[in-house]
DNA sequence: TGTACATCAGTGAACGCGCGTTCACTGATGTAC
DNA sequence: TGTACATCAGTGAACGCGCGTTCACTGATGTAC
């Protein structure tokens, strides 16, 4: 049998990205090219055709969950905000988002980390990473203050990796607390510190 | 050859471990059973002697390194300190420490997400944050505090994961003010929140 | 509008290799007498 | 204190299987005339 009807090339690349994402997710890195193929209706030669190696293909999947991220960022951008600290806003909004899922979301941070121990997956979310500070740093903030606050939205983001419950209230609430913190920096530069 | 003269099985045992630690951070999860048995000195065979299995090693080596962390927690509890928060601040201390080697930090990170996609190991870190999550509970901090503090500590101790540098200054800087929240918590829930 | 041909988008079988596990065997150590 | 025997702590070769990659082949699609 040759082409698929009613399917087109890039639309089967896309399916075994998806597949990919999905096997990946719930049976770790050493989920095999046969299992992600077949999940997407497609041999095992078919997924070779459009990624010639496995390496290839979690790169591929890397770069469209670091795009998923970043377009998640984006589209929280306040539009009527223009004040410093607008990106670390979304950026909160972005991590702190409500999951749907509790194993979703740990199966989130595992697929992100397995990909991660891919050398040429490492090196790209590096530079994922280089950008996004630098998006930081012209955000306008005083860097204690985007320290703290990144690192609380970090924390929180990878709870799930360590079993750990997420008790929605209490990131509502935290999420509330972070960004009133980035819009009123002298609150927590104006703490008494007497360590 | 028999039993190798001038080291007791114990201290075989140990060294095995150890190599797996070493080998699994450097090459990751899918380093071959001859290699860590070869980095410490034994055959294949020596080693599945002391592991019945790749995933009992795995398993052992994860109780290993958990069992550090958390001797690590307890050594930076303060003595002097029996105030509320005690243990969260030895917490904070462990893991803002200073590291030694930053490509030791995203390895020794890079190790327990690898060894967390064993499903046995999973569950041994799940409960392992239940156990904490009881001390934490235990320790008397009002539990928004508590959220943000140990939030914010978390996210540093991954940032190596994601590549992100880590400035030490900015660190002590932000241990200090952790440690001191923990310590007169009513200047953060003071906070005028007006989001 | 039909036809010939090149290319695209796959299939499915086969290969080969790495790696976890098994196994027969062995020299050193511990124990009983 | 020596000796016989059981067990311990390994060795190293072999097995077998899963999986990534290669390859010959093919039917559908696109293009030129």
């Amino acid at each position: 049998m040759g082409r698929t009807a009613g399917r087109s090339p890039e639309d089967t690349r896309r399916a075994l990205l998806e597949s990919a994402g999905e096997v990946i997710r719930t049976r770790g890195l050493n989920a095999s090219l046969d299992d992600i193929a077949r999940h997407a209706g497609v041999s095992k030669g078919g997924l070779i055709y459009h990624f010639a190696s496995k390496d290839e293909l979690l790169l591929e999947l890397a770069r469209s969950v670091l795009a998923r991220f970043r377009d998640d960022v984006a589209a929280r951008l306040d539009p009527a905000d223009d004040a410093p600290g607008r990106f670390t806003r979304a950026y909160i909004r972005a991590l702190l988002a409500p999951v749907e899922d509790e194993v979703a979301a740990r199966r989130e941070m595992a697929l992100i980390s397995q990909l991660s121990t891919v050398p040429a997956v490492a090196a790209l979310v590096a530079a994922d990473t280089t950008e996004l500070n630098d998006e930081f740093a012209a955000d306008g903030l005083p860097p204690d203050v985007l320290t703290l606050v990144t690192a609380a939205a970090d924390g929180v983001s990878i709870a799930p990796m360590w079993g750990g419950t997420v008790a929605t209230a209490d990131h509502r609430e935290l999420e509330k607390r972070l960004i009133q913190l980035t819009r009123r920096p002298e609150l927590w530069q104006s703490l008494p510190w007497t360590p």
